[in-house]
DNA sequence: AATAAGTCGTGATCGTTTTCACAATTATAT
DNA sequence: ATATAATTGTGAAAACGATCACGACTTATT
């Protein structure tokens, strides 16, 4: 690929921005500055500045930016026109959740199949994505190169062995475990319980105006 | 409070050290070292050490640390003696999840009450919280600090208000929007569909190796 | 006792991310 | 036409975070 030197943040804050371009667009609006859309994102506007300026001069001077085109752009940079497929491992109600989010519509990422043990699951459609026994793992997930992992903590590592022997690339972990897999893995964890204490722990022991915080 | 020096990433990771001293004491170990506590949570040993070290010298050189000690100065650090009451926005199938995490068990953070607009909802008993009428809130929420967002993006602006009314200090925010509010409130957005873009991106565009990020 | 092995705590360094601040340019108003 | 206001793109500085590397100390071994 071309733009390896895109830092790490910056790639992380491109789904926003592109929602939001989406949003305006809907919207009607032809042109934003980069101060319009530090408010609805609550990103610095320097900060949205240097993101864009990663990818060229995308904007006009005294202008702003046009909404079509920056969205065009995205979309192309993004890899918007792919559609990505996508397991999701547990159909629990963190799972079902998922299930009913539909992430096609902006992202184009499309969850293809779910997997759980429960017997009045399996066989089921829930949101359209058909639930398949997890004993069955290995023959119905072959293609699938993203997962997302809703189950217990006690499971996640059996399972996660099974994922990448069947040459997953990509876990996003909602396991309060730390799953140890290969090098060539990437695991992006969200912790819900962490997140919570996290909060908590903030609130009482920072001041106030320390805020906004991704 | 004395440690306001520590940084914010520090006290990001300190639940996740909580959390797995925790396990550790259970299995009865009493020592552990900086290098064992990497390995389970996947965070560099010096970044570890170098987290101790904010809060003075915790552990004796050439034996690593002791796990009850450890243990008892982050209960008391992370105010575990004291709970901490939450409420939850919005019964769909997130906010469902959570009512069924326990909280207490590790954190000592208890979801006192949830709400919602759904009258089949309203009335019952989810995980033992009582869920009110979304109605009701101003009635009910007296003496919360905290409030856990899972409700649709479309109801969030309203309802924040209302919550920023009754004297919420900090948001979990599981809502694609990103929610005004005065500077005193302190908001972490979760925002599942920007997590999972975000992977698929850094697996398209970032070679191998460059993997094990938060 | 003496030696070897293990481990912490931290100064120093390095890389990343954010923010400031301003020249250059464009749009708008008179 | 001219003057004023708006806004980008970016060099430079600051803030933040992760990691190296090693002296100091503790424990285990012979």
């Amino acid at each position: 690929m071309d733009q390896n030197k895109i830092p790490q943040a910056t790639a992380k804050r491109l789904p926003l921005y592109y929602r939001f371009l989406n949003n305006l667009n809907h919207q009607g609006k032809k042109r934003v500055s980069s101060k319009e859309l530090s408010d609805a994102v609550k990103v610095d506007s320097a900060t949205i500045r240097r993101d864009f300026s990663y990818f060229g001069a995308l904007g006009k001077k005294g202008y702003g930016y046009n909404v079509e085109y920056l969205l065009g752009f995205f979309r192309k940079t993004l890899d918007q026109d792919e559609t990505t497929d996508v397991a999701l491992i547990g159909v629990g109600n963190l799972g079902t959740a998922f299930l009913h989010y539909n992430f096609m519509k902006n992202n184009n990422i499309l969850i293809k199949m779910a997997f759980d043990s429960d017997p009045d699951k399996v066989g089921t459609t829930i949101g359209d994505v058909p639930v398949y026994n997890i004993a069955d793992l290995e023959d119905k997930i072959a293609g699938v190169k993203v997962a997302i992992l809703t189950i217990p903590a006690s499971e996640a590592d059996g399972i996660t062995d099974r994922l990448v022997e069947q040459g997953i690339t990509g876990i996003l972990n909602f396991t309060p475990a730390r799953i140890t897999v290969p090098e060539h893995i990437r695991v992006h964890h969200i912790d819900l319980a962490v997140e919570l204490q996290a909060l908590v722990y903030f609130l009482k022991h920072y001041p106030l105006e320390t805020n906004r915080l991704e």
